[in-house]
DNA sequence: TCCAAAGTTGAGCCTTGCCTAACTTCTGGT
DNA sequence: ACCAGAAGTTAGGCAAGGCTCAACTTTGGA
């Protein structure tokens, strides 16, 4: 039985549900639900259910009916090597073309699945091996290995608390661009300076300038401790 | 009516239709066959047939059935936006990433239809804006416009005559190889120096060195007057 | 003028990926 | 321990995209 070490026969739904499975599975590891899984790429129910199957006769993951998803080492291969395509092409898209940030993401969804395994290692070895992405996303090794030391969301943390802020999610251009244009980055040293009741605004201070951030945003700004 | 500045709508198989025939086009500016357009892709001449209309009802091509098929105006930017493209890349693969030459075309072949205007123009401009491809193939220009001077076949020169190889064939990757190996590169001026008959192997001197090069080669390779 | 080659049409197949509707299974609250 | 509602699955279907073969029509040169 030949083991499958290219995803180019794979078409890019498949390779779009095996990704959102390994990114839901992220944070709990736990079985992936259907119902996750097809809200997520805003598909019916069902239809998700089908394509579920369709990746279990791929051996992509195994499934427990009822009972959510897994993926299986082929599987989270192929997921890791879109991610590790995606995230070197939104590093190589901006550094070495100067695309704009937010446009990046967008650009990278495409070409995540069209690029050949040869020309994702030239990208690599063009940007220096990097380990993580412009958004502080750790990228994946050519062999599917990732860091995945686990992160808070800036929105948990309590007063007084300091912290390195780490990433943020790529998926919303707008976050990016408010983020840049403060001076905002990941790898920046925070202390949160105080926080407003009920969902409201955090005061954050970065270097020497403070910053009050709403919810939505906070929610989605990952931090490790310092 | 709306005009389509954007081939990201059309399906890669209607972008190659177009570029096929554009490209058959090209030697005699005649309508192009549904059997050449057939043979080219691989396909039954029924199957080229079907997709030709199809074309047509985008507004692509005009047909005369039975007497071969035109590209519209509108058809011709899209060929020449995919040809644009495609170009580009190799270029680009193969200088900013160093690709090997081999390998370019087909990377190409993927990422022509993959990539956003915005990524070609980027693309375009850090490379300077290049007229030419690494093959010695003209560059389509942003707004669809193309040098296209006519070129001889090297093997239809006669003895004695003196000229510039200009392009060469990027479908070929055996060909490229073995002229990189001679050091013989698009832009380079020759004489011919004999030929022999029944068509056998021309004797062509580029610089100092005299080469023999066979009848696939020499009808391969492109030339214009010096 | 006639016939072979080229082109077209018709019928159909297969894959992908999605949907809705109806059914089954699971789960938590009483 | 039960059962209602949530979650998941199956069944049936549809549309688009591309392709095939077989049979028919048109064309154009000997």
């Amino acid at each position: 039985m030949a083991i499958r070490h290219d995803n180019t026969e794979l078409s890019t739904a498949v390779q779009d549900y095996a990704k959102a499975i390994w990114t839901l599975a992220q944070r709990t590891g736990d079985p992936v639900s259907t119902s996750a899984i097809a809200e997520r790429l805003d598909v019916a129910p069902a239809s998700a259910s089908a394509m579920v199957k369709r990746l279990e006769s791929l051996g992509l993951v195994s499934r427990e009916p009822y009972h959510g998803v897994r993926l299986t080492r082929a599987g989270e291969r192929v997921a890791l090597e879109v991610v590790r395509h995606h995230r070197l092409l939104e590093l190589y898209l901006a550094e070495a073309l100067g695309m704009p940030w937010d446009q990046v993401h967008a650009e990278a969804e495409v070409l995540e699945h069209a690029i050949s395994p040869e020309l994702s290692e030239l990208i690599a070895k063009k940007l220096g091996d990097p380990t993580r992405d412009p958004h502080g996303d750790p990228i994946p090794t050519r062999d599917g290995r990732i860091d995945e030391s686990p992160t808070r969301a800036l929105a948990d943390l309590p007063d007084g608390e300091r912290g390195r802020f780490v990433r943020v999610s790529d998926a919303d251009p707008e976050m990016l661009r408010y983020l840049a244009g403060r001076g905002i980055s990941p790898g920046d040293g925070f202390e949160v300076v105080s926080r407003e009741p009920f969902d409201g605004p955090l005061t954050v201070r970065f270097g020497r300038k403070e910053h009050v951030l709403g919810g939505a945003l906070t929610r989605a700004m990952r931090t490790a401790p310092e």
